[in-house]
DNA sequence: CGATCTTGTTTCAAATAATGAAACTTGATC
DNA sequence: GATCAAGTTTCATTATTTGAAACAAGATCG
């Protein structure tokens, strides 16, 4: 699954040994973990105990099971401050979200997949962690297209390399050739959508934050089938835009750090 | 400043210069962190390079600085959903938000150290990831000193080592043995309180969570010296009880680890 | 009740990776 | 165009990691 990565070192490794406790989604049994590892027991056994004492897991000695730990919050406190779109989109997004009414979603782009990393809903309309730090697929996302067709030539192909193109919905893109010419259109018109790709009946439209040309981030509108069509999501684009120009500005001025 | 954590290995090692990179709050140059580092110029260049490589910091080329990076978000996604109080708290602190009305927030015991996994204010209902993985003294803040009240002997002691005892304002603990004997008071009362240690005219009443007698958290409510007086701070101790009481089933039933 | 299996932990010589002083490159400054 | 600062690479030395195998501790079985 996470085929590069685990080139540099014993810091790579062990860190690669830290996702797969990760990629359980819950506490785990050593041999648990041994089984989706490709170390040797006792390195597997060692990297756990390191990652252990540094905080990064955390184990139960009444269960005797790893979970994630909590000094990576208080890591990714500060990276979500520093490095994320999030903090300085805030306004932005509450504007945006009163404009429209609709769910919004606001990633960026890590090692190939969607990262989100603020979020507006109906529900809820200020909520975080539960949902910053999700991940999902890019080629069948609107924002991971809008995001994938502004990359450079290298970017882009390392991008697709991890694409899984796992076939959600009907209107999943099969292939990578498939989904570069939309790239293309999408380029072209400035806009992303995402008819029912990932999901039967949910719907969206996407444009990339760009700076110095390339994007840091993409900012999405959805809506579902029952309620809009797909022509309804052209309503969005001056609002959208308005607020990705927004963003961009305040990311430039902040001195936001180009990917 | 972080004297224990750098003792296993290579992990250690790098990980202590990624908080090198995260204690700057901003983007950095190699050379800044360079004076604040122990190691010779070419290992912390390399280590930089690792966790650049990794995902854990990001390298900006044009700026030529490095600043955290967004691996590090997603991780703590997984981290926050499996092993924090917050994600089975949400409703309970809703509740008690409904009761009294002022701000409440729940933490847990990090290296020594208060970490804030999820917030209620009067502001902002529901906000998440720009205050979870926030961290605060535990010497002087109501929910930190509720923990350490039931910490055994040994993680006590290790914890009080970490302290600072920096004198935030005349009611600050000077000392270890100040604090402690506070802390039997608080283990035999069942309340916490901050009375005005942190900062003037903030104060609190705190109350542990406790699984198999073991502090798994704390959750407080907080008000002004300007609204409320000490005496106040007794009228909630019934619902935040009640809160705590609820948590702490919550975190039985889901097999919560035990730190 | 001892035998057997399962799971987790430790050992130790060999293999590998990390280390850091110094040399080098690049670009800015005078 | 000389000087200085910041960042990057080199390479022999040193220290750490590696993993097969042995070991310990429970659980399960006949």
């Amino acid at each position: 699954m996470n085929i590069a990565r685990d080139n540099d070192g014993t810091v790579g490794k062990a860190l690669s040994a830290l996702e797969l406790v990760a990629a359980f989604e819950r506490p785990v049994r050593f041999s648990e973990v041994l089984e989706h590892s490709p170390y040797p027991k006792a390195t597997l056994y060692r990297f756990l105990q390191t990652l252990t004492n540094q905080g990064l897991l955390q184990y139960d000695p009444d269960q005797g099971v790893y979970s994630m730990g909590m000094r990576l919050v208080r890591l990714a406190h500060a990276a979500w401050r520093q490095s994320s779109l999030a903090p300085i989109s805030r306004d932005v997004l509450d504007t945006l979200y009163a404009q429209v009414g609709q769910t919004i979603h606001l990633a960026q782009m890590d090692a190939g997949q969607v990262l989100y990393v603020e979020k507006r809903t109906a529900i809820r309309p200020v909520e975080m962690f539960s949902q910053a730090g999700k991940v999902g697929p890019a080629y069948c996302t609107g924002v991971g297209k809008a995001m994938l067709a502004y990359l450079d030539d290298v970017t882009l192909e390392a991008a697709l390399q991890k694409q899984a193109f796992y076939q959600h919905t009907q209107f999943t893109h099969a292939d990578a050739e498939s989904l570069k010419t939309e790239l293309s259109q999408i380029q072209a018109e400035g806009f992303s959508y995402d008819r029912e790709e990932h999901e039967t009946g949910i719907i969206c439209i996407a444009k990339a934050i760009l700076l110095k040309g390339r994007p840091i981030g993409a900012l999405s509108i959805t809506t579902t089938t029952a309620r809009h069509s797909f022509d309804d999501l052209n309503e969005w684009k001056q609002p959208l835009t308005q607020a990705v120009e927004q963003i961009a500005q305040a990311a430039k001025d902040w001195q936001f750090p180009t990917l």
